[in-house]
DNA sequence: TTACTGACCGACCGGACGGTCAGTATTAAA
DNA sequence: TTTAATACTGACCGTCCGGTCGGTCAGTAA
């Protein structure tokens, strides 16, 4: 639940470092780098500007601990996910549904990342290219080939092009979601597992060699 | 292919007024709102600071201005391209694939309004549900409505879900080229026409009351 | 008691920020 | 050619920025 470093990695870590960092979490993944300035951080976590520099020795190397951070306990919990047992397609439902969960879970952090890999930035990207995307995109492909082999997924389709969709699709629905919910027809919008059935269910059903039924209740209202 | 205000509205706009909107336009969409100074704009406009304040009032306003055009364009150029001709599943593949042409073709604005759309701004997420995304969100329902009552639709499935994948697929891989291109085995990373085949292929196979073959050449590599 | 440490603070620095203003070119109608 | 409006500029303002510094204080080990 909690965002950052709730074990200690240090013997005793500082009640006021904790603070910071949370704070400055989530202030940055609300208003980016520079929408946030150090005095507003120091307010929000109820320290002097001063004691960020004691424990940070700028804002960049501030904002680097956290990022860094949320990248890594994301690209753990992810892998793990992906690790998943059971049929190729059981398999892909389920961890779409727990990908899109964990998004929602740790919404500052994906935040965060989010931002940081579509700043543009041609050295973040590459970076976060490596380190969190790659090898999720990596162990997803693996799965898709599996999928493949099985007899199970269309083999004219790329594995790369199956991950790219069925990932963007949940980091789509969670960036848009606060738009989504200004839509009527939009009733998903408010529920995100009701999202991943629909979306699970279009992406499986065209990326299948043959079709399958995954709703129970099919009969659709009207 | 210029980007903003080609045609004056006004019998004769000063030159430094177009130097500062294009210099704004592509700086704020780089860097965002707080990544930009007045200065580097003047600057990089050929102008005076003090130049920029005689024709915007504020740096506020500059930005709306330039986020207003972009909007009011784009939701313009997208709802013509939403009536297209032809049959249902066609009008689909050819608006999926124009539109993500679009996006590349107006890099800039299209940059502008979703950094504006998923910036968390409750004001200005539902302001631009109304002016942009609202109105083509429901053009592109109403085309779904009417292919499920064609029989070509598959009526279990919600018409606002099946928008929000075709857009949100577009929107994602526009957002995400640069990581992509980091990707060896995303080879539509760097041609956004074969990730739009390959898209939209997926997405209808999972749509459509029944199978249909896109692709020509279907056989791939393997 | 002394010596030392890490956590923490208020006050301050140079510089960049958004914004203003008095004044000078430039243009076009009279 | 005068006049009036518009386009434009350099110098300047108060404020806030990231970052520094001298110093306080509680804890602890010798």
């Amino acid at each position: 639940m909690q965002s950052i470093q709730d074990s200690g990695d240090r013997p005793t870590q500082a009640a006021g470092e904790l603070a910071i960092l949370q704070a400055a979490e989530r202030l940055f993944a609300e208003q980016g780098y520079d929408g946030v300035s150090m005095r507003t951080i120091a307010l929000e976590a109820g320290v002097s500007k001063a004691n960020i520099y004691h424990h940070f020795s700028s804002k960049e190397f501030l904002y680097h601990a956290i990022v860094e951070s949320s990248v890594s306990e994301t690209a753990l919990l992810i892998e793990q996910l992906a690790d998943s047992k059971g049929d190729f397609d059981q398999r892909l439902v389920e961890f779409a549904k727990a990908h899109l969960a964990h998004l929602f879970d740790r919404k500052n952090a994906a935040k965060l990342i989010l931002r940081e890999a579509f700043s543009g930035d041609e050295e973040r990207s590459r970076q976060l290219s490596e380190d969190v995307f790659g090898r999720i995109n990596q162990r997803m492909i693996d799965i898709m080939r599996a999928g493949q082999e099985a007899g199970v997924l269309r083999k004219d389709l790329e594995p790369a092009l199956c991950v790219i969709l069925l990932l963007g699709a949940n980091a789509f629905f969670f960036q848009a979601q606060e738009i989504l919910k200004h839509f009527p027809e939009a009733g998903f919008a408010h529920r995100p597992e009701q999202f991943s059935e629909g979306m699970s269910d279009v992406l499986l059903n065209g990326m299948l060699e043959t079709r399958k039924v995954l709703k129970r209740g099919k009969g659709g209202r009207s």
